[in-house]
DNA sequence: CATGGTATTAGGGTTTTTCCCTATACATTT
DNA sequence: AAATGTATAGGGAAAAACCCTAATACCATG
């Protein structure tokens, strides 16, 4: 096998953190080699572990993401690094494209993107969230993007209530019940979400709502 | 509906406190009306918010628990104050009581040891996690506790095992191709350890789990 | 050392849940 | 008006989980 590329979390929430490792490390070619949690310790580990990849949060305390991203990028010129967020309309995505970030993945994708993302940064393309594409552009590419078939659909309300209650351990019976409607419902809204966010299983499920931080709230 | 049970959670880490509020929260006698990362903040919160009950974990930064408790025993001595902590083994039981605890409740014990626990403290009881009730009693107690068939039995580490995969969302084919074992088996760990923890459902488990801080190890 | 408890493993048969395909009503967009 | 997407749900097939039982192995205690 070859060898592994190595990889450094930046995320400063623990869950998050823990969620993105299960996910990398569920990968053959893939592995976490080390996290931190906020700006700061990015920057040192990134210079103690020299890593392929950085995974980084835009938003941490202390020393942010895009200042951190900038500082690897002068000290550390060989590692890509790939930000994540939460946010789609945050201002931050040209100054990070002019801070030389590698890529941009939303954390509302499928967890299959981010894996698209790494791969792709590791080969020394540069990635952005379908999501995210049209915004760049311009909105000129809003077609273009939807004939590639790379447009993110995202989730509706009720999609995304029945996923986080199935991530709860709730079954499609439980979550009937308790929204007053039939398990059919419940079983078509499941069905299409993870149609849309192209998983197949209850694990994905799980790893998806960790990246949502839905473990936490409620 | 008479008045409910209302509930400051003293804990400091962030998934355990929302895996408590969901579980408390769920039962209809009961809401939690505030929370706090560190003694500190409980000893406010706590003069601030006045609660029946606080639940609270006695290792947190800054201001531990024990001391918190102390603190919220002298200045708010209506409010009943129920202990919550991982550990079997520290030295910090007699103080608590001495303290002024009501109750002492392990987390590792089931989601529903800590409800019956908050009603029993609530109703002016003192409640002692059974698991503990032998070293109080100087050891004792231990025919009696068993025989009135109160006595936890712990859980195996394969049953802890099989119940992680299944909270982080693996089916039991998948855990048994995991471990290299029959679906049958994955099937009779599960059985066993819900018998021992008095559960019954797949939302229990992730409850479990979720206070066992079991969904960020790996 | 024999006996009883419990841990680990697993099968048979039934019940429950989920999955796949289809369908209707309604709103929005083109 | 037609097409698309959302929310709702049914029928029937497939999969998963559940209940009961059981063999083996280990270990402590009488």
């Amino acid at each position: 096998m070859e060898k592994k590329l190595r990889i450094l979390i930046a995320e400063d929430h623990k869950t998050v953190r823990e969620g993105v490792k299960l996910l990398v490390n569920a990968q053959p070619d893939m592995e976490v080699i080390g996290e931190a949690d906020n700006g700061e310790v990015a920057i040192a580990e990134a210079k103690r572990l020299d890593p392929d990849i950085i995974i980084m949060d835009i938003s941490m305390p202390h020393v942010n993401g895009l200042r951190a991203a900038k500082r690897i990028r002068s000290s550390c010129p060989g590692i890509k690094i790939l930000t994540l967020t939460r946010h789609t309309d945050d201002g931050y995505l040209q100054q990070l494209i002019a801070a030389g970030a590698n890529g941009y993945v939303l954390k509302q994708s499928a967890p299959g993107e981010l894996i698209n993302a790494i791969r792709a940064v590791a080969d020394g393309k540069a990635y952005m969230d379908p999501a995210l594409t049209n915004r760049v552009m311009g909105g000129y590419a809003t077609r273009t993007a939807s004939l590639r078939g790379e447009n993110k659909q995202q989730l509706t309300d009720r999609e995304s209530e029945v996923l986080r209650l199935i991530a709860l351990g709730y079954s499609n019976k439980e979550i009937a019940a308790n929204l007053d409607l039939s398990v059919k419902t419940i079983e078509a809204h499941k069905a299409n979400a993870m149609r849309k966010l192209g998983i197949s299983s209850r694990i994905d499920i799980v790893r998806y709502a960790i990246l949502q931080e839905w473990m936490q709230d409620t």
